[in-house]
RNA sequence: GGCCCCAUCGUCUAGUCGGUCCAGGACACCGGCUUUUCAAGCCGGCAACAGGGGUUCGAAUCCCCUUGGGGUCACCA
């Protein structure tokens, strides 16, 4: 990367809510340049809009990222040399940059109200006018502030944009160029007091000395803004690079309120914030690796790459121009393999925090008996489906419901030839020896050689008795995992109810 | 609607200065194998250079137009 100092980068996410998948993204590429460089990856929160920050959710956001293996080098809770890192503690250096601006002249007063701009856009609309905000002439003055302040109005303060034409030079992109026209005297202090993004952005990545801004294409229009202040105040100007937009199979933006949306038709909601991922059992290794494909790629023919081979492989010249849509079923292939290739002491760790951010019963069992249920479950693609599938193992023997499709298929057909079997295998299961997965095995391999069943019709019922449908993990390891008393509990339990 | 950006299989993409690409990989899909359930796995198959003009001996690769998609037009970031 063509640069002079060390590389520093940042993430600026704003405490709303949890960790997008699409900030995600972001933040990775910007850790990734930092940690591929020997630079700086700095944190910085941008909760300058008080009215929509959410308590708890930086909280939130710090341990998504944490969860993700994106290690800050500042930043909250690690402090650094340029903090604080928190917008909101950062007022009075906003003020003085702004005041520096409105004494050279820069920037201005004023104080039109909500509703008027809003008359002025519509009408500028309406005679198909570029609807941007007209300088006042002459322009009001300090006292002017004054007193439309005493008066109860609305003062902000705008910049006065530079009457020239704005080049962006975009790592990505190539050049942008935005017409004068096009750029307005946009606000950078609100009425409240606090500075817009535009400008507590630009004053915090020059004071954080930012080299690079790595950002989402929603971005390119405010570049200019963002150039033509660092002009005014002397700063010096980061390196840009907007990235591809990433959105869903059906080309909408992804965005939390599809959730809400599928919510309200009774659809399950689709996983959006990083925080949906891990809930819904995915591996972080899975979902770096996969959301490092959106928009990038390493060339030629590699795929899955840990987060040391993409930190190696990364940059930022193979960046696409392209938007990408986010493959559910991709990722989904991606965890399957990685769930298959990470080590045990690894899956073990990462079930845990599954069960701990689901409350899952599976987060009860000690580490062999989680070891053994992986063990007997390989295939499975996500934690959530391990769950789903094994659960009933981890719950009292009273909870088992009998599903009825399960039970007219396996137990009653035939004229209760499952049942049948059941009957027949009950003294022989209490009268086995060694409570052992070949142990049992054997057994049932006896049985089936005895009666000429195939395996398929031993199993079968047995898994309908204990865990009330036909879907588990291999059976041995599951009754030894459930231990001989609860499984003939169930077997008696299901010959009681359904014979 | 104005402005900006983009355009290879359904999806993510490879294709680095035009020739070795009648376009490669992965996911999905289809078929088969395997099998104690659900999965997983293995093997095989289908499938794209948006359209039209140029430039050139030669274009997926360069230029223009059209079409399509996306972004953005706040005292939100």
């Amino acid at each position: 990367m063509p640069t002079d100092g060390p590389v520093r980068v940042r993430f600026a996410p704003s405490p709303t809510g949890y960790l997008h998948i699409g900030g995600a993204r972001t933040a990775l590429f910007n850790w990734l340049v930092a940690r591929g460089s020997g630079g700086r990856f700095v944190l910085r929160i941008e909760d300058t809009d008080r009215k929509r920050n959410v308590a708890d959710s930086l909280a939130k956001i710090l341990d998504d990222l944490r969860w993700l293996g994106l290690n800050w080098d500042e930043g909250p809770e690690v402090g650094g040399e340029f903090g604080p890192y928190m917008q909101s503690e950062r007022l009075e250096t906003y003020n003085r940059h702004c005041e520096q601006l409105l004494k050279a002249g820069e920037a201005y007063y004023t104080f039109e109200t909500p509703a008027e701009l809003q008359a002025r856009r519509e009408q500028a609309r309406k005679e198909k006018r570029v609807a941007i905000y007209q300088r006042p002439d002459p322009l009001p003055t300090a006292e002017d502030a004054v007193r439309a302040r005493a008066e109860g109005r609305p003062v902000v303060v705008r910049f006065k944009m530079p009457d020239e034409d704005i080049t962006v030079s975009d790592m990505i992109l190539g050049e942008v160029t935005l017409k004068r026209e096009e750029l307005e005297d946009f606000v950078i202090r609100k009425s409240d007091g606090w500075p817009t993004y535009h400008f507590a952005c630009v004053v915090d990545d020059e004071l954080m000395k930012i080299t690079h801004v790595l950002r989402g294409q929603e971005h390119v229009m405010n570049t200019p803004k963002h150039i033509a202040l660092q002009r005014a105040l002397g700063f010096a100007m980061p390196q840009y690079a907007h990235m591809p937009i990433i959105m869903n199979m059906d080309g909408s933006k992804m965005s939390k309120r599809d959730k809400e949306r599928a919510l309200a038709q009774g659809e399950p909601p689709p996983e959006i914030d990083v925080h949906d991922f891990r809930a819904a059992g995915y591996l972080p290794e899975a979902v770096v690796n996969f959301i490092a494909l959106l928009g990038w790629s390493p060339g030629g023919d590699r795929e899955q790459m840990t987060t040391e081979e993409l930190t190696d492989l990364f940059s930022v010249e193979r960046i696409n121009k392209t938007a990408a849509k986010f493959d559910r079923d991709k990722l989904l292939a991606f965890n399957t393999d990685w769930l298959s290739r990470v080590s045990a002491a690894r899956r073990l760790a990462a079930l845990r925090d599954f069960c701990e951010v689901t409350g899952s019963p599976l987060g009860q069992a000690h580490d062999d008996t989680l070891l053994t249920l992986m063990q007997a479950s390989q295939g499975i693609r996500t934690f959530a489906q391990l769950d789903g599938k094994s659960r009933f193992i981890f719950v009292p023997d009273e909870q088992i419901r009998f599903d009825e499709k399960a039970v007219k298929k396996v137990l009653r057909k035939n004229d209760g030839e499952g049942l049948r079997v059941l009957a027949d295998l009950l003294p022989r299961l209490e009268g086995l020896p060694d409570w052992t997965a070949e142990a049992i095995e054997g057994l049932l391999r006896g049985v089936c050689e005895e009666t000429g069943l195939g395996l398929g019709k031993v199993a079968q019922p047995i898994r309908v008795a204990v865990s009330g449908g036909t879907i588990s993990p291999t059976i041995f390891d599951t009754l030894v995992l459930l231990g001989r008393e609860r499984t003939l509990t169930r077997i008696r339990r299901a010959l009681e109810q359904l014979s």
